[in-house]
DNA sequence: TATGAATGAGTGTTCATTCAT
DNA sequence: GATGAATGAACACTCATTCAT
């Protein structure tokens, strides 16, 4: 019979990486990469842990690409505020909803042990210096400081207002988005209060 | 030199195993249990790994009676609130920069680890169940309460506001415990605007 | 196209059959069984590695199927040396000159790859013991006698004349054979001394 | 009861170290450096593979400590040659028939090992470049200056007479330094027509 | 016939734990 | 009690071999 031709070759392989990399983020984002095996990955990803190394060439690599991913991705999400209707505190309400919505948990949970974990690659800690607070901030300053000349965001230093409030969202989403029910995430009107005008 | 009598020798003993577990306590905190190796505790505690089997019978007795501690210490934290001096939003303003300050936040890195890593012993998973979050709640309930009734806190249900408040800092500390500045703390008036009067 | 006819297929078949032995004894001769991966061998004869198993069942049987070969063209070789002109001594040298050219060295390479390894076969090793030195000492003891008969050779025990010539030459074909200058190959007239009568 | 001291943990230490090299020299040696696997060491000389990590960080740095020692060994042998008693000829037929003695034939494998594999670290080719053929070469000019000088050694150039002698020389211990008789050994005095006067 | 994705046994290495001293 | 040598289970990764296409 003839072989695959090379369209056919390419799918698999690009459906084989998403689904490799897809299980992949599900048990790093739980485990770390310390804590994560290779045969968890091929387990779940339905597969022998030697074709993982058809497609990464290690565990690191494999680790690194999907922070990578995760900090694109989040970066991107980030700029979406920007297409969000209404005035600038609906946009910031609808930003707070799509963080804490469960869909992009795991992605800031790869991105929370990546940025403690202790064995990680090299890269991964560049890409952490790349990607600090201070990029989310300046993301987001025009839009609180709309809000804070419209009157609808309190007044004072925006940079803090705005690196509080990300660390404060950031930090509930490490904490409830595994699937313990140990913490909760508080409605988005409390939150907001801590930067709408009284 | 004459052998030490029996209540020396338990008192050696005892000063051992609390050199260990702070040892321990930081390394554990910042690496969770499987990052962590009894190398490393050894080499932190200043003694040789052989002696850590003599105190604990392993590691994962060693967190789990680290694990243990934290729980008990926190919920003593939690009950110190009451003796602090001034109305109850200065009892919660004042428990907030406790926690938030870095004293106590080995011990709540510690519990974070057990919460959300998997490999953990199951005698830590009982603990975690015997210490959920409502626990604390109800201990803070009657707090709250009164600061509702006196105005001084938003009104509305008190256990969500408890909740909402708890997840918060413990998410707060969680980011912010390691030494790493990409998150920052808001200042705790910023906090306790989630919960007060307007 | 017309499919082709069984000879033609044959005749494939037995093209492939030697482009991917020419690449294998490249790449077993330098590297040994051990240190020769089916992807070199695959990669050195510009086929991918799936085939080479429709044509050697496994990677033990195309090295045994060489060293086999590579053991009869010896054999071979060695009976020239009565097709060449000139005397006993002639012939000698002219012998000596082709086994010291690289020509053959790959086989002579391949050879004491077999006899060294570990993990060889154990066809290969049947084989060793059925073409040992005793064979090539055999085959050349009538031209070495009229050497001596001649007076060109030096009188004594001729076999072991033989078999210390040749293991002389043997030794010099492996630790040159591979690309390294590190030794050199002598003049053959400082070799032929060892055995010339002075 | 107390610890061993330092000086019984030290002398424990040395003796493994020892007792590894040995086992690693005969494996090493034999097998090359891919084809042996570190249980086969750890076996032959009787201990647990993980053992082997506490005394040789990886196993290039064990065959790397070998090879070292090895090229400085037959360095240092080149140079006992000078401390022999008799004429020139006489130092060197006794060079020779040391080098051939089995005694140091397992270093002599190992280097040839090391010369001809593909898979071994950086720095052991880097031993090869500083321990080439013209180091020995260099060492024995003076010697086998003499010797021509006094009409015992053939005239002619002296630093290829050197050169091809070793090399057949190397290339013998080589094909007849594994157990096998396939080859076989000439008397040295055979050896010894190759550079002699006649 | 030909390809390369897929599998799994095998190897280097780490580290929790044991134990002689 | 204290040390560190010693063991072996576990894990990252490689590669011979199989097989669907």
């Amino acid at each position: 019979m003839a072989p695959l031709n090379d369209e056919q070759l390419s799918q698999i392989r690009d459906e084989r990486r998403i689904q490799i990399m897809g299980a992949a983020l599900r048990v790093f984002a739980r485990r770390g990469i310390i804590g994560t095996k290779m045969s968890m990955i091929a387990a779940e990803a339905g597969i022998s842990h030697g074709l993982l190394y058809h497609y990464f060439t290690s565990k690191e690599e494999l680790f690194t690409t999907l922070v990578q991913g995760a900090m694109e991705a989040s970066q991107e999400a980030m700029k979406e505020v920007y297409r969000f209707p209404g005035t600038p505190l609906d946009r910031i309400r609808r930003l707070s909803e799509e963080m804490l919505d469960k869909s992009g948990a795991l992605y800031f949970l790869l991105i929370h042990q990546a940025r403690t974990s202790e064995g990680v690659p090299d890269k991964v800690n560049q890409l952490m210096r790349d990607y600090s607070l201070d990029t989310y901030v300046e993301e987001l300053l025009p839009l609180f400081r709309e809000g804070q000349e419209r009157g609808e965001l309190d007044a004072g230093d925006t940079e803090e207002m705005i690196a509080s409030y990300i660390s404060v969202l950031s930090g509930l989403m490490v904490v409830t988005a595994d699937g313990n029910d140990d913490y909760r995430i508080p409605p988005v009107d409390r939150l907001l209060r801590m930067i709408t005008k009284r």
